[in-house]
DNA sequence: ATGAAAGCGCTAACAA
DNA sequence: TTGTTAGCGCTTTCAT
């Protein structure tokens, strides 16, 4: 009989080729202590020599754990979710869990239909970028799990992970002022969004600090994307009196939006204007000059956010909000206004 | 007693509640016809009132499909790959399968460990871009598998998909040709890789229609880095005659680099040297000027993907190897030599 | 230290 | 059309 034929080996066929019980592979799989050495090194070799490989499934339905974590981002295509994807996903290959991922496209809709998909796969937790107004969803989703990104702020008791947009912001202050750029213009991102507020504040306290008015400040708000910024710098442009300008964007896909139109303007960065973004996208390596960032690190979060879930799993105590701190890139794209001749920066990639 | 708190509901509580048996439920939730009009209704009415969910677990285990699918790629925060990983998840999410994902980081070690965690979480099948050249842990993978990427065709008898290189190639020549490139320069990747044979085959076939000996073309081994593409485009540089440059890049990092070069060089694009890139990653369109550039197809390549896989799955006939075409993006990288007085194509983003 | 046996939630014969 | 029953591969008492 050829019983064995195609059939993936289980506990049972080890058993019987370590000649020992179920139960004692099982254990011996599992790391118990009160095992005999005799029993483990049959039961390893017979593991060996039969190619078992746990059925995940089955433990997964027998202990309640499945081995599986799940992660809803907006999209995966996008660099900044692509990196906390991947961070998530090498933090959780250490502990031997893998990970389900999916993209919501800031889709209530596609949100529910993933995190049902992450119920009906018995996932042990869950990462979410929550989209959803109504977490009624979320409230009640009867699993483990922490939010990652800003907008997880407006879930209070939750805990999550993002990264540190007061410490960013006022990285960026810092570096703007050192830099001889005390008047810098802003363009913001939309109003709706909770995160344009925390950057506000930041610029507010800061100003205050310095004994600025931060109503002298030139602000402009846009949409997060290029055509944004290009447009938003258009009216900045239009309406700068005399001197230099210099432009503190909060993202960098607006940012290099704003360049665009710098050049489109005739006029050139940094020689006539300065601009400093907020992100770290690769993108910003590539333009020409290279675009001054402050990098949010996408990777740890999803380290981190893995850390956090698994804890909660584990039913630690939970860690409340957790703040990632970010760094500043330098690049060509923010001029030196306080060199004795206004020298430019190095200008690398 | 409170046997039903705060535990997830199962198909007999909804029998229960539906006052049938559990296979009555079992054969609504799969959809079986053969049932009542009564039986449906009441059991599709205890599935709401319990709230109930199927375990995909135990479906798993006992039906032997376990609803998921893995994929392998070398780095989900490399924008093709990334695009490659959308497509797959959402062309799953349409048959209600969920997308296990992995980086591999182009190391056979982190390859094999990555299969192996497949096999445990009983995946219905993978996507795999091999790296491992030992192809042994792959060949009795013993689960349905397509490849993906162009160094899936060392191994001849799986179907893969990837894009259409050789259509690619003749794309990019057309174009070049057609804005009167006729003598462009190479920058092509390391000898190792199997993707600059083929891509190297177009061009000769190419030229030999055309009457052109190939001998005649500069040509600059560079890996596949924006370093190795600057490194090359410096040679070509230093050993260009008199006359205008035109560069085709295999890749777009390397045509970035390249344009650096130039740029460092003091010389300008695409007033004094023409770039066409290869991939279409999101950076070419922000670089100054926009890379013109040959995209592929990365979301379908990752949906073409999850379509064989299911067919190889379904036991249905294999592909054999499927190539996806590749379309040209003008940006201003390019100029158009053809125009009266050299102009410009204008320079979009 | 080890084995026997029960059962996780479901599907798939087999009966009725 | 519906119900009964026997497992899928594993973990986990409970004995021994």
């Amino acid at each position: 009989m050829d019983k064995s034929r195609n059939r993936r080996p289980t506990i049972i066929d080890v058993a019987e080729h370590a000649g020992v019980s179920k139960s004692t592979v099982a254990r011996v799989l599992a790391g118990s202590s009160s095992i005999s050495e005799d029993a483990r090194d049959r039961v390893m070799k017979a593991v060996a020599a039969t190619g078992y490989e746990r059925n995940h499934l089955a433990v997964g339905m027998r202990s309640g754990r499945s081995g599986l974590l799940g992660i809803v981002i907006p999209d995966i295509t996008n660099p900044f979710w692509a990196g906390v994807a991947r961070g998530a996903q090498d933090r959780a290959a250490e502990h031997n869990i893998s990970l389900l991922v999916f993209s919501s496209d800031w889709d209530a809709g596609k949100e529910a239909r993933h995190l049902r998909a992450l119920r009906q796969a018995r996932v042990d937790g869950a990462i979410i970028n929550p989209v959803a107004d109504n977490f009624d969803d979320l409230s009640r989703f009867g699993l483990p799990f922490v939010f990652i990104g800003s907008s997880a702020e407006r879930f209070s008791d939750v805990s999550s992970v993002g990264s540190d947009i007061a410490q960013a912001v006022r990285l960026g202050m810092e570096h703007l002022f050192s830099r001889g750029h005390t008047r810098p213009a802003f363009i913001l991102g939309p109003r709706s969004r909770l995160a344009r507020a925390r950057f506000l504040r930041t610029v507010h306290d800061f100003c205050v600090e310095r004994d600025i008015d931060p109503a002298v400040l030139a602000m402009e708000d846009a949409e997060y994307t290029v055509e944004g910024g290009k447009a938003a710098m258009e009216r900045l442009l239009a309406r700068r009196g005399r001197g230099y300008l210099s432009v503190f964007a909060a993202n960098d896909l607006m940012a290099l939006g704003a360049m665009m139109a710098v050049r489109e303007a005739g006029l050139s960065c940094p020689e006539d204007v300065s601009i400093l973004g907020f992100d770290g996208i690769p993108a910003g390596a590539f333009a020409w000059p290279g675009l001054t960032t402050i990098e949010k690190p996408s990777r740890e979060i999803g380290v981190r956010a893995v850390d956090c879930l698994l804890d909660e799993i584990a039913g630690r105590p939970e860690h409340g909000r957790v703040y990632m701190p970010c760094r500043l890139i330098e690049r060509g794209s923010l001029a030196d206004l306080t060199a004795t001749a206004p020298k430019m920066v190095a200008a690398g990639r």
